[in-house]
Order: structure tokens, then sequence, then C-alpha cells
DNA sequence: CTGAAAGCGCTTACAG
DNA sequence: CTGAAAGCGCTTACAG
């Protein structure tokens, strides 16, 4: 692990803008600007400005064009984010604010966010404290940067009050928070629907609840859809069968394993949980407690994650579409940055249902 | 789940810089400059800098100090980073770099890194496709950023090479790169050793091992350090019984699957697992299957991830600490940016073996 | 202690 | 098609 001096090594390697941190040399490399790509070319500094920007439509002959680019390669030249930002008044950046990155979810999420974006933009994830918000203070310097755009998941009416943002600006994941930016959500509560009418014709009247803690509105959303509907198929959830936990297998696990004696007697045959990470847990304490999935209890959650389908059993799940949340957003957000109206300004995504084997016998 | 007319919610909330994007009446509030605050208390632009940074000492009257802060507040004014990034030379951005940010461990580096840089710097995540890093091309154009400071996490040497950036740089878990820049690393080769000798007291003389195949060193670090430990305690690995997932329950699950009668055969009695995740996929495995845990097979891992603790049974597992290795990583890059002298370029943090469950019936 | 001025690197009307 | 010039918002020697 160690190697022969790391810390001569690292010396020998490091350039650094002022003074070598560690020992050696200043070695100061001189960035390249574009007056000095124009002086290789032999133009001026706004016709490379025209080249570099891919606006030299009619403006900039083939030949400079050329030259130009030819500049430009021999000195790895590239455009300063920030002399170009401070004279168009708005930079490349657009910011992703979210409560929770821990989690294969909202990786998808991204991944939809960068492909809509595509290359014009950079996509830099505000980081903060796990499951908080970003403080006034921290907004307001991060928008002291010009981002071109920001976008919000799972944001609170709080965090949206403080921001009050005059940029471009899309949420997702923010039900009931659409008065305050466009917004991209998804409609669980369909999938919550669907939940119920499956467990009604798989024959389940007595069911309970294992629900997300986490003041996020999309779990009310899920538990009262779910609930709704229950209740129109003759399906009964009594209240003290609704128990709430932290998004964690393990708390997950303890919670079902003080409760499920209770539920047993009352003769609840199906649980329902506002996550599938909290599915897990249940599935794993059953098996240590020997309750059979699905023929003692029926499990079902929200999200469909990855490990759903791979589980044993398969985890029955309300498909959440990540991906297409992300895109839908990035889209957005890039239409508005663009100066372009918004066709519509709230999307809804479908959700669907996935019946594995912990919710029925007869399933793949 | 539809409000009202959100649309037109929208539109009556939304100030955009340029143009309403959707509708309404065009909106434009002025930025506040340091000259619109400078006007106001009566005093120069540069003295409204002197005090906004807080360079007062010796250099503004109290007199005027309490003027500017008054106009800053009234005005609610706040420095434009990109003026002042292009003023300085320099933004207070410090971008971090990860290949894998769907991870508990992950959340806790990042928290280690905040506090360590604390308000100076604004930390932001470059977001890339999951598990690959940015290419030359992204990173060429963060740069431009002028960040302040780089942080990067389990990099390739092939991504340090393309990097060569001129700025303050400090890697974290990148054993055996050491020489591209100060780094801090974690002695899991310590924990791997932990964790031969526990299992060679237990008894175990055969024994398997579950490797992670994302090509990040750590992972090779961590089975050629316990292999190594374990022949010279007893504990025989052949090489037939190292396998490989990617880092998934389900993969993980489904390879011990199709691996463990082969294994049960040849008489082993622990497996030793690249990540906690791997172990998780063990551990359910083997309660489907009937496999008592540790009684027939032991089972350890390395994160110790916080279901670990909680698990049934609990995770034997060799902790990683993640916070500390965000806090070191983020001191030492808040010394680079500084200017200072790095006391020692490559620091190693202590790893440690937890005794549970899953390795030990006296385990508590 | 204070302010005028130069300069950071770029983009964009503007005049030619 | 081209370039000189102004300007984006700030910071920092510099002269006073």
């Amino acid at each position: 692990m160690e190697s022969g001096d790391p810390r001569q090594d690292a010396a020998d390697r490091l350039e650094h803008r002022d003074e070598p941190p560690i020992a050696g040399k200043p070695v100061r490399p001189h960035r390249v600007t574009a007056a000095m790509v124009a002086a290789r070319a032999g133009v001026s500094a706004a016709t490379v400005s025209l080249v570099a920007n891919g606006k030299t439509a009619g403006r900039v002959s083939e030949d400079n064009v050329v030259r130009v680019r030819a500049a430009i390669q021999e000195l790895g030249y590239v455009v300063d984010g920030i002399g170009s930002s401070l004279a168009k008044g708005v930079s490349s950046l657009v910011l992703l604010v979210a409560p929770d990155i821990s989690n294969p979810f909202f990786a998808k999420v991204i991944d939809g966010v960068r492909q809509a974006l595509g290359a014009d933009y950079q996509v830099l994830l505000s980081v903060t404290d796990a499951g908080s918000f970003p403080q006034a203070d921290d907004i307001r310097r991060l928008l002291s940067l010009r981002p071109a755009g920001l976008l919000v998941d799972a944001p609170n009416a709080r965090f949206l009050e403080d921001l009050s943002a005059s940029i471009p600006l899309v949420l997702l994941d923010a039900p009931g928070l659409e008065s305050y930016a466009p917004s991209v959500n998804l409609d669980v509560a369909f999938g919550a629907r669907e939940l119920a009418a499956h467990l009604a014709a798989e024959g389940h009247r007595t069911v309970a609840y294992l629900d997300s803690v986490t003041g996020t509105d999309t779990f009310t959303l899920r538990r009262e859809a779910f609930l709704t509907a229950a209740a129109t198929l003759g399906i009964h959830v009594a209240p003290d069968r609704i128990i709430g936990t932290t998004i964690d297998v393990g708390a997950a696990a303890a919670a079902f394993a003080s409760t499920w004696p209770a539920w047993a007697r009352a003769g609840v045959t199906a649980v329902v949980c506002g996550t599938d990470t909290h599915a897990y847990g249940v599935l794993q304490e059953a098996r240590v407690t020997g309750v059979r999935i699905p023929e003692d209890l029926a499990v079902a959650g929200f999200d469909d994650l990855p490990y759903s389908a791979t589980s044993n059993p398969g985890l029955t799940s309300v498909h959440l579409p990540a991906e297409s949340l992300g895109f839908e957003a990035g889209d957005q957000l890039r239409r508005l940055m663009l100066g372009e109206m918004l066709a519509q300004s709230q999307v809804t995504l479908e959700t669907s249902l996935l019946i594995r084997r912990s919710t029925s016998v007869s399933a793949p």
C-alpha cells in the first residue's frame, strides 16, 4: 500500500496554480485564452468566440473557421466558463437539488436528466446533509453562480418558499406543489389502486400498511390512494394496522417483528409497504419467523427497485418510471432555459403494478 | 393530485430572467450589484467588496463597515460568484467526482467532506452515468468553471491520466494511485487480516470468497490481503472457490445459489464477501435454502453498512470509516487550497473488524 | 482609511 | 465577413 515515497511522487506530478503545496519548483501553467488563439490564427478574439460557440453561420469565412479550429486544437483551448458566464449573464450549469441521493431510484433519475440535457449543460448535484435540503443561505450562494436552471427533487413547501428563484425551475416528484413551478409527477395513485384491486382479487380482506415516516408528500399520496381504493373494494385496514418506519430494511424488519403477532391474531393476510425497501425488511423477517410468503402473508411495495425482480420471492411492486421522471424534468427545463413556452407545465407519468410471487403463487 | 389549473398557477408564480416561459407579464428582477450597495452606503465599490469579504481589518473604518453592512442587508446583496471568480481567478466551488453515489457509504463520505470544508466552499457532485467517470471532455468543461479544488473518489489510473489538473486535488480510496496526488486511503488490509484471524480462531479451514467485479482497486486489495493472511493461518481458499458478481443483492444471491452445492460438497464452512451488499445476498439465499448461519456457514463482509448491525443475524464486517475518509480528504484539500504545505500527502485510516452473529454464535 | 482604475476572459452589438 | 470597443461584476494593487 505504501509506495516508495508518495510525498515526493505527488510533488513531482502535481502542478498548482499558485504555489506548489508540497515541494518543488513553482509550476504555473498559463491558461490558454481566446486572445492567444486569436493571435495564432491571425484573427480577432471576437472571431474566436464565434467559432468556439458554433455561431459561424454567415458570420465567419470558411477560411477563418478552419484556421481558428486548428489553433484551438493546437493550443488545447477551452472556453473559460467564468468569463463566458459573466459576459452572457448565465452559466451552463444545471443544479440538481435532492434530499436523498443514496437510492438506486435516484441514480436512474439522474440518468434521465442527463439524457434530456445533453452536452450543452453541466449537471451538478447539490450535496447536503443526508435527507435535508440546503438552507436559504446555501441557496443564495448557489444561485450566485448563475446556474442556467434548477431541478428540485421531492421538495417541501418550505424549501420552495425560501427559494423564490428567478431562474428556470422544474420540480420532480412534488405532488401538491405544482403551484410553485412546472413539475413532473408520478401518478402513484393509479398504481396504488391497481394494487388494491389485485389484493382484493386475491381474496385479501384484512390488510396492514407499513408506511415511510419521511415527510415527503409522495408517501402520503401512496397511502391515501391505497386506503381509499381498498375501502371501496371491501378491504379493511384498521387505523392501528398502519405503522411507519424510516426507509431502512433493518428498521422495517424490527417493526414488523414486533407487530406481526398482533396482526396475525387480527387476521391480517397482506401488508402493503410504502417503499420496496420497507418490504425487504418484511420479507427478511418473515423468513426468520417462518411466515410463508405469500401463503401466510402477501407483501407488496412501491418503487420497483432492481432487486425486487431478483429477490426470492420476487416482490410485487408499483413500478415508478425513474428514468422517465428525470428525462421529462430535464426536457421541460431545457425548454425553459431556451425561453420556449411549455405546452403543459404539469406532467404526470404513469405507474404500473408488477405482480410477482410475493403476492401471487401463480406469478412467474 | 390535479390542482385547479396548475398551468396558470405556475405562470403566476414563476419569474424568469428573460421572458416568462409560460404566460404573463415579463418580470425582470434586476440583480443587486456592489455598485448599488456602494451608492446606498455612500462609499466606493471597493469598500463594499472589502466588507462583503470580511477583509476590513485596518482597511475600513468602523463607520463604513456599519453603513455597508446595513446597505447589504437592506438590498439583500449577495456577492456575485461569477464576477468574483473572474476577478480572483478561482471560484469557491469544490467538485466531488465519484463513480457510485447510490451507496449509503458514500453519503457518509460526503458528510465528512462538508464538515471539513465548512461554509467557505460549495461542494458540488459531478454526476455521471452510473458507475463511470466523466470523460476527458466533461472534465475540461468542469475545470473551466475554475473550481477551487477537486476531490476524486475511487478513481482509476486512466481517469487520473486524463485529468492532469493543475488545481488542488485529493484522492479518496485510491490505493496504489498515491503517485498521482495526495490521497486518503483505508487500511482495508488490516481489517482483512483481522477477519482471517477471527475465522481461523473459529475453526474454519475451508473458505470461499465472493468478490466484487467492479474494477476498483480496493476490492483487489481486500481479497489479496484476506487470502494472504488466510494462507498463513492454515485457511484454504481454492482458486475455484473465488467467484465474483456486481454489487447487487440479487446477483450475489443468485451466484451463491448456484455455487453453494459445490462448496458444501467441498467442505466450505465460511464465505467472505467483498462488500456487505454481497453478503446480504448470501444471507438471504441461505435462509431460502435452509442453510443455517453461522452453524452451517459463516458469512462476513466489508463496509459495515448500517443495515449490517440490524440484520438478522447481524453481519460480521470490516468497518470502514466513511465519514473520516471524507473529513480527512476535505481537510487535506482545504489545506492545499489555502496554499499550505501538507504534513503528509498520504493518509491511511484504520479499519476494524466488527464481529456479529453471522460468524459467531456467541456474538451479541 | 478611501476611491479611481485596471484587469480577470469572454460575448455582443456596432460600425465598417 | 471582420475587428475595436464596451461591458458583464468583482477584486486588488496603487496613489493619496
